[in-house]
DNA sequence: TCCGCTTTGTCCTGTGACTGGAGAAAGTCT
DNA sequence: AGACTTTCTCCAGTCACAGGACAAAGCGGA
């Protein structure tokens, strides 16, 4: 099969892609209204555009009144890969260029192990989605990594939990194994976009999105446009500190936020909470399983367990704390709360609330929601999926 | 005179306004070298613009091996105004239009008194300086306030240390009393655009601009643009919570960033400090004036003064930890320390740099640098001529 | 002083982008 | 069947712009 070769000519085809890809098919006069061109220019471009088989004009809508209108789409060939390496999983999904999730595969993994094994995983993922008859090749690739990465070159730089792939060319690696185009970002910033496009965050133009998994990270998003920072960092909030002379932290400091809540902080305290006989739930869980995670607290708190309510609520606070002086410098329109930890639910959120519309100041508070993300682990992988769409549906 | 009524008609002529505002005099080779226009396009709209008398063509410029070029500049005649309303003072200044301070009047104040008394003085004051022969009228004027503003009215939202102006259409008089166009922004925002347009962060994309006078704040600038939230609040980190038990501020909180360290806060230690007899040399000032600023402790301190130095330190690593945390979000290329405090210099700015370098992560800190800013108490102004010469020069 | 050479600025023409209107095509409603 | 809508196409005219030719103005060397 034939992949996407072409590229919108010019700005005004970039803007009828994203706008197809946004609010799916849409016949020319719908197009018109949207984009501040005469009909007869418009027609024009379409036409170009149908020309370079990015878009297709398939049956005629139903009559609104009049003469009935084609159908304008996106070519329904079209393919993205979404790819979401965290930190213990990677996903892996398949979109159409609306961005629609076709498929979508969990699994397992250390980021540790380092970018040549994961790579196969991925690979052995996608070949999967693949062979499932969703895509005979794909047309381009997002991939999302849990560290900082030097946007233009899809190069991680100095991650801190995932040191062996310091400067490994991940987009230039992946682009050569699939043989499409490859855009690679923080993970943060993924499910950022991907709330932004099928999310909570739809039409919002200044947010925050807190993503707390294993480590904790925050995605930017400054006028609709994810912010990165001079070197890739910004959002990295996990190493500010919540505590003078804190519990040590990974970075080698004392107090890190991460540090005191986290995935990882969360199910070391919960460990230590059972082994000291504090809560008979979860030494229960630890019997079962060996090892205790968030899902864990989640449950045993669902249970109504003191220990972990109390586990979750501290956590909560410390998080709020952070948030709290986010809000007050950012003064964003909306706060996202994502990432494994969600499943702590609304204890969490309380907590994080309470800490936040206590500590900034009203004009800031007034009418600032926070909430968790609604798409779950799909938010990355339709983050990446938008990423690369960004990049594909933008003029040559 | 005639004041300036023509705006520019299109982006381009909007873009020559603001090469020549930020680059002085031009020929028209130098200007079609910097805007990517054919040599015939760019001169058409020289042209027209010379018709509407924002630029002037006068005298010839020296050769350089070929025929003598024209100096092609901004109307020599047109006269920004620039007014910083501070917690404590009111700057007000006459720019030309490349922005150059041709006059500068400060005087002591207090926003308390509210809007109409302050806006009196700021009227005596503009009177002194057309008097004297700087400007016979105005073409803009941008004005600075010590607390939010809901920018696209012009009128501050909530101010916590100016409570009688809260809904004053501060923009909306003061174009009356003046007959020119006006804009009005947080005093904060204009130092940070300030020091952009003429100071330490020319050329910088992304940066922080801390102002510690009476209160603190801070100018967030993303991509070249002053980011100022969703509500107008964006930068208030005054109210970021230092210490949990900490000082009573008040916003009603108890240990706020501007409880423990500000111009007031830094006062009102040292006189305690006096009181308690710790030390002799602010005691001694303190009888002097009955009264302590921080120009007394910056003095105090510069003599050697253990107390000063102390108080100083302390209250640069709480802001150092502030600012640490604003380091690891936004990931600025720049941190700029201003406002008054300014005086209390390396001291000062040590401290700081200790909390930062310390706290955030080195991909953050590794290239960043933190600076006193370099304009002192003209930036504000600078900034103010600034924000409404970028708003003249855009397109009608 | 004349002649190349350089730089600056103006003029002119051709091309492509774009608008807006006329009108055809295809439908609904009375 | 006729009036009215909506969608889409076609066409002619206008404007923006590039690029080249050329004039103006200066320099330096022969």
């Amino acid at each position: 099969m034939r992949r996407m070769t072409a590229r919108p000519a010019n700005t005004h085809q970039a803007r009828l892609l994203r706008l197809l890809r946004d609010s799916g098919p849409n016949s020319r006069a719908q197009l018109g209204d949207q984009v501040d061109l005469s009909r007869s220019k418009l027609a024009v471009e379409v036409d170009r555009l149908l020309e370079t088989g990015l878009v297709v004009a398939d049956g005629l809508a139903a009559s609104r009144g009049g003469r009935r209108s084609h159908n304008i789409r996106l070519a329904p060939a079209l393919r993205f890969l979404g790819v979401d390496i965290g930190a213990t999983s990677v996903d892996v999904a398949v979109t159409n260029a609306e961005l629609e999730v076709l498929g979508h595969i969990t699994q397992p993994m250390d980021v540790r192990e380092g970018p040549v094994a994961v790579f196969e995983q991925v690979l052995s993922m996608t070949a999967k989605l693949r062979a499932s008859g969703l895509a005979e090749g794909f047309d381009g690739a997002g991939i999302g990594v849990p560290g900082p990465v030097r946007f233009p070159e899809g190069v991680p730089v100095a991650p801190p939990i995932m040191p062996g792939w310091d400067g490994f060319p991940v987009r230039e690696a992946l682009s050569q194994e699939l043989g499409c185009p490859v855009m690679v970002d923080n993970d943060v910033n993924l499910m950022a976009m991907g709330e932004q496009h099928a999310g909570v965050a739809r039409s919002v133009a200044d947010f925050l999105c807190v993503k707390i998994g294993t480590g904790v990270g925050c995605g930017i998003v400054v006028g609709g446009e994810v912010y990165r920072g001079t070197t890739g960092s910004a959002g990295d909030i996990g190493h500010i500190q919540v505590e003078p002379e804190g519990r040590p932290c990974a970075c080698g400091n004392r107090g890190c936020l991460e540090a005191h809540f986290s995935g990882a902080a969360l199910a070391r305290d919960a460990e230590e909470a059972a082994r000291q006989g504090r809560s008979a739930e979860l030494a229960g869980r630890l019997a079962d399983t060996g090892i205790l995670t968030s899902v864990d607290v989640a449950a045993a708190a669902a249970a109504g367990d003191a220990t972990a309510l109390d586990l979750i609520r501290a956590g909560g606070n410390r998080t709020g704390q952070v948030i709290a002086g986010l809000v007050s410098f950012f003064n964003p329109g909306l706060v996202v709360i994502g990432g494994g930890v969600t499943g702590l639910g609304h204890t969490l959120l309380a907590a994080i609330r309470t800490q936040v519309y206590r500590q900034s100041l009203p004009l800031a508070t007034g009418n600032l929601p926070i909430v968790l993300g609604e798409l779950g682990p799909t938010a990355g992988v339709i983050g990446a999926a938008r990423l690369i769409s960004d990049h594909l549906f933008s003029p040559a």
